[in-house]
RNA sequence: CGGGAAGUGGCGCAGCUUGGUAGCGCACCUGCUUUGGGAGCAGGGGGCCGCGGGUUCAAAUCCCGCCUUCCCGACCA
């Protein structure tokens, strides 16, 4: 391809509202243009690069035995409202009311592909089955950020397993897995698996597949010790040493008017003379749990909550008869439940709310002043807290969630009648589904981050993904018969040989053509000119290694391809 | 949804404080000269100054309302 035929107008300057550096490189280069916010067009560039990593993810699915499919985007409610998603995930709902009735552009479509595989899933003897689809998907997401990382409109691609027992579930889980690790090696990627939070696509065992970057949205714990890795939402720290309980301790009751709240209590007390700090006051939250009725969640005031599953935090009505504020956990456990995380163990004694607004009390204590009903991790992991697994200081990552595979078991099946299969002995069973979802369009937006500059004005794409693996400069072309001749042949025999590759052909000063095609991002780049052409010669310049070598006229076509063949095979 | 910043030719910005009818750089068009790292000279085109209302003889500029975009946060009683 030449640069004259590419939609291909290169930014000098970033656009102002771009932050992130894969997000200015990806609009200086003219790869994506922003419709609205959090919906972008791919631009020609921009869309072959697209299309290298959907062809990486299908080679990949296919090797494990998952066959292509296409599933609606637009879907009849009818099927959101028979799994209740339609209430779980309206928040990112995004509807359409038509003369033929109401639909949902899916936002995620395991009731679809459900819909679309139960004639064909009958019996045992259908079994294992495993599909995927690359599709447009639709989110209303409270916030679009950094270009591509989370936009409204975007592809996914979605693997489905079904399965005939939980066994058999497994091994199709631990198919995609491999597939998974496959495809982020060849994006260039290091992207981890961790354990996580299944969130609203439900199920039981899952991972998050995570990139270290520092535009991620998310945070994982790692341990260096012995190399647990679990999303935030999902890590849990190991035990600390339990403090005993201190016999002189006495508690009191200050007056403290007007300070709702850990930081301000704080302020009060230590106003008063009072020796606290926000890691030595007891936070009390109250939560709703599932059978709505109210728990006390108690933890360290300098910690935050993480919410149990199946329970929310309580609103203002379900708080009143609470002195919202000043909320305590002395005397609270006979009349509901009270939760601790196993940090309430830590210190001898806790400031805390007393239960009455306007006032705080010191010098409480557990077991003596205030009473735990159960021990439980309430408290989101920080960087430094023991490993549940080996007790070495856990580190936090900020960090990009590239896919998520999930072991879904029965939560479907379970309550869509459609999702059952005749088994060997004749009983109509649930089938035993898994689902494995990869961000697509948020990939060269994760690629860019890695091998782009941090300005945006360059970038050296894996060969496997780069828009084009060659380019071509013919330094002087359009004065310079040979150089162009030159040029032009190299093209044609590199394409030939099988290499994706493109050529400047536009009337540019060298140094123009040299910056656009930086943004470009070929990692092999052929640079012609009279000068070297006088010796017999082409710079061949791998931009990986930012070598520059001078290979024969003859040679330049199998030096290229090696030097690619090479480059593709290399971990960066 | 809360907080912050910003909307002026395609892009980056100035002008706004102190109202007088819009300017710079890049990009674009024409011509000539250039071409081994964002060329030079000369000439030229393009803007309901985000939208609506108000004040005023007069509004990009002052006042009110709205919209859009970006960043941070969004459960911490």
């Amino acid at each position: 391809m030449r640069t004259s035929e590419l939609v291909f107008k290169s930014l000098r300057e970033t656009p102002q509202d771009a932050e992130a550096a894969s997000h200015k490189l990806l609009l200086r280069g003219n790869y994506i243009r922003r419709l609205t916010s959090g919906v972008y067009s791919f631009l020609p560039l921009g869309y072959r690069l697209l299309r290298n990593v959907e062809r990486i993810i299908e080679e990949e699915f296919d090797r494990v035995g998952a066959a292509e499919l296409l599933l609606p985007a637009l879907q009849p409610v009818e099927i959101w409202r028979a799994t209740g998603r339609i209430e779980k995930m309206a928040d990112v709902l995004f509807g359409v009311e038509g003369k033929s009735g109401s639909f949902v552009l899916g936002p995620t479509h395991e009731e679809a592909v459900i819909e679309a595989m139960n004639p064909d899933i009958e019996s045992y003897r259908d079994l294992p089955k495993l599909v995927y689809q690359l599709q447009t998907k639709f989110r209303d997401e409270p916030r679009a950020r950094f270009g591509l990382m989370r936009t409204r409109e975007f592809i996914m691609a979605d693997g489905y397993s079904f399965d005939a027992d939980r066994d058999e579930m497994r091994a199709s889980y631990q198919k995609f897995y491999g597939a998974y690790l496959a495809i982020f090696a060849r994006l260039g990627l290091l992207a981890e698996p961790v354990e996580a939070d299944a969130g609203s696509i439900g199920g039981d065992v899952n991972h998050e597949f995570m990139v270290a970057s520092i535009i991620g949205e998310d945070h994982f714990a790692r341990c260096e010790g012995c190399g647990y890795q679990a999303n935030i939402e999902a890590a849990r720290a190991g035990d600390r040493q339990a403090v005993e309980v201190d016999g002189e301790i006495e508690p009191k009751t200050y007056s403290t008017p007007n300070a709702p709240g850990i930081e301000s209590a704080v302020a009060a007390l230590q106003a008063l003379g009072v020796d606290v700090e926000i890691g030595g006051m007891i936070k009390s939250m109250l939560l709703i749990d599932e059978a709505g009725r109210p728990v006390l969640a108690l933890l360290p005031g300098d910690r935050s909550l993480k919410v149990p599953h199946g329970m929310r935090l309580a609103d203002d009505t379900e708080m009143a008869g609470f002195a919202k504020g000043y909320i305590g956990p002395q005397g609270q456990s006979p009349r509901m439940q009270v939760l601790a995380d196993p940090l309430i163990r830590t210190r001898p004694s806790w400031a805390s709310g007393a239960n009455e607004p306007g006032s705080h009390t010191v010098g409480l204590r557990l077991g003596v002043d205030f009473s735990v009903d159960r021990f439980e991790d309430l408290a989101v992991v920080e960087d430094g807290d023991p490993c549940p697994r080996c007790g070495v200081a856990l580190s936090l990552l900020r960090s990009v969630e590239v896919g998520h595979t999930f072991q879904l078991g029965l939560t479907y099946s379970a309550v869509l009648p459609q999702a059952r299969f005749r088994s060997v002995s004749g009983e109509e069973l649930p089938y035993w589904m898994g689902c494995y979802g990869i961000g697509v369009t948020r990939i060269p937006a994760v690629v860019a981050e890695q091998y782009g500059s941090l300005d945006g004005d360059a970038v050296v794409w894996p060969v496997e993904v780069a828009p084009f693996v060659v380019s071509i400069v013919g330094v002087g072309a359009t004065k310079d018969n040979q150089v162009a001749e030159t040029s032009a042949r190299l093209h044609a025999s590199i394409s030939e040989a099988g290499l994706s590759v493109l050529i400047e052909d536009r009337n540019v000063s060298t140094g123009v053509a040299m910056r656009d095609l930086e943004l470009i991002g070929s990692p092999i780049f052929c640079i012609v000119g009279a000068r070297s052409l006088a010796k017999g010669v082409v710079e061949v310049r791998d931009r990986i290694h930012d070598r520059t070598i001078e290979v024969a006229l003859d040679e330049v076509v199998e030096t290229v391809v090696r030097l690619g063949r090479e480059l593709a095979s290399e971990r960066r």
